[in-house]
DNA sequence: CAATGAGGGATTGTTCAACAATCCGTCAAT
DNA sequence: ATTGACGGATTGTTGAACAATCCCTCATTG
C-alpha cells in the first residue's frame, strides 16, 4: 500500500468531517421527519417554534429551511413562511417525465460505455466498464433482494425504500454524481407523493416482480429491453399514482 | 376571453411579484458577475467586504451565498468561507455526461409525444403536442438565427450567449419545468469553464453550423438523427474542452 | 536548513435582540 | 356580500457580540 492509497481513503472520509456544520445537521433532522411523513405537506413551520424546539436560533433555522428549499421539500413564500411541499397532479408527471429521462439515460448511457469498453479501441470514457459490470449492477441485485426480503416479511414500508434504493442504484449506473444527486431529490420529492398514498402493499408489490426482471435483463447485459422494461414501469407506476392522486 | 383566462394570465405573472427578497437580489447580482468572467474561480467572497460594498447584513449576504452555493457556483469550506467554483476536468466530464442524458433524453421525450399525439388514439400526455410543433421549436430558431447574427456582427461572446440559448430551449422540448431548472443550473455551470477558455471565435463557431443542422432536423422531425446529431455534437465539445483545459 | 510548535490577527459560525414590513383574521360600514 | 380599516402575529433584515477556527509569522529545536 503506498502512499497515496492512504491519502485517497482519508479524502474518501473527508466529507464525515466536513459535515459539522449546525444548518445541515438541523437540515437532517427535518429532513427525516418529512420523508417519515411525520410532517404533513402543507403544514407551516414556524422559524420561532422550530427554533425554540430544536434549540438553534432564527438566523441557523432560515439556512436549514434554505437547504431543504433547494431540494423542494419545502416551498419558502415570501411573507408568509416555509411549508412543507404538496405536489400537484402536475408535479407527479413532471416527476415521472424526469425520471424517464434520468433512469432511461443512465442505462443508455451505461450500454454506450459497455459497448466502447468492449472494443478496446475506443476507452475514451471510463475503463474496464465492461470488466466491472459486475461490481456495477452489485448494488441494484442488493437493492432487489432487500425488497424481495422484506416483502416476504410483510414489511411495506420496507419494500418501498428498498425499491426507491433500486432506482437510485439504477441512475448511478451513468456514474455521473451530479445524475446521481438529482436522481436522489428527486426520489425525495416522491416520498411525499407515497406518503398521502394508502394501501402501501398493494402499491409496492406489483413492482417487486417488475424489478426483478429488470434486473435480469441488466445482468444479461440486454441493454435495449431493460431500458424500454424500465419505460413501460415508469408508464405504469405514473398512471397508478396519477389515479390514486385524485 | 373568459374570467379564467384572466386569472390564469395573472398567475404566469405572479412569479415576477414574490421576486422581491433581498438575498434573492443579492444572489443576481453575483451570479451575473460571476457569469460574466468578472469574479474568476478560485477567487474567495469575503462576507465583511462584499456586505459593505453592497449595503447589506452578513446574515442576508450569507443567505445569497447560500443560494448560489446550491446551483453550485459557489463552493462553501467550512470556516474558510466560499470561493467562486473551481471547475475541474472531471467536472467537465460530469457536466457533459448530464448534458447527453438530459438534451438527448428532451428530444427523445419529445418524439414520443410527438408520435403519441399524432395517432390521436393516445394523447395522454399533453394535447397536440404535433400541432404545436412549429410553435415548440421556435424559440430555437430563435436562437440559431441570433447566434448567425451575432456572429455576422463578430460580437463572439453573444455568440456563445445565443449558443447556450439554444440547447436550453432543446432542453424545454421535453416540456418538464424540473429537467428546463436542472438544464439552467448546468449551463450556468459550464460558464464557468468557458471563461478560463481563449479564443471564443475559434470556439463557438464550428458549433454554429451544428447547430443549425439539427435544428433544420428537428424541423424536418428527423428526430432520430436529431438525437444522434445531437450526441456527437457533445462528444467532439466534451473533447475540444477537455483538451482546452488542460 | 527543515520541521515542529506557539502565538496572534483576521475571518467565519452562531446567537441574540430589535425594528420594519407584511400578512391574516376580525369587525364595522355601506 | 363586498369593501375598508384596525391590530396581532410572523417574517425580513439589520447590527452587534462572542466563540471557534484558520492562516500567517516567528522562534525553537534538532
Amino acid at each position: 500500500m503506498t502512499t497515496t492509497d492512504w491519502l485517497e481513503e482519508l479524502q474518501a472520509e473527508r466529507s464525515r468531517l466536513g459535515r459539522s456544520s449546525t444548518a445541515g445537521r438541523v437540515a437532517d433532522v427535518l429532513r427525516a421527519r418529512i420523508t417519515e411523513g411525520v410532517l404533513v405537506p402543507g403544514t407551516r413551520l414556524s422559524e420561532e417554534d422550530i427554533g425554540a424546539a430544536l434549540g438553534v436560533s432564527r438566523n441557523t433555522l432560515r439556512e436549514a429551511f434554505r437547504l431543504l428549499g433547494h431540494e423542494r421539500l419545502l416551498v419558502h413564500e415570501f411573507n408568509r413562511g416555509v411549508f412543507v411541499r404538496r405536489l400537484t397532479i402536475d408535479d407527479v408527471r413532471d416527476l415521472y417525465q424526469l425520471r424517464r429521462v434520468l433512469e432511461c439515460g443512465a442505462v443508455r448511457r451505461a450500454a454506450e460505455r459497455f459497448a466502447a469498453s468492449a472494443d478496446a479501441s475506443e476507452d475514451r470514457f471510463a475503463p474496464g466498464f465492461a470488466q466491472r459490470w459486475d461490481e456495477l449492477i452489485q448494488p441494484i441485485r442488493a437493492a432487489v433482494e432487500d425488497a424481495e426480503a422484506s416483502a416476504a416479511r410483510g414489511q411495506w414500508v420496507d419494500v418501498g425504500t428498498a425499491n426507491m434504493r433500486f432506482h437510485q442504484a439504477v441512475s448511478a449506473l451513468a456514474e455521473s454524481p451530479r445524475l446521481e444527486e438529482a436522481m436522489g431529490h428527486l426520489l425525495a420529492e416522491l416520498r411525499l407523493v407515497f406518503h398521502v398514498m394508502q394501501a402501501p402493499q398493494a402499491f409496492h408489490e406489483a413492482y417487486l416482480v417488475e424489478n426483478r426482471a429488470i434486473l435480469e435483463l441488466l445482468t444479461a447485459q440486454d441493454f435495449g429491453a431493460a431500458e424500454s422494461a424500465m419505460s413501460t414501469y415508469l408508464d405504469t407506476a405514473e398512471a397508478q399514482l396519477v389515479e390514486a392522486y385524485t
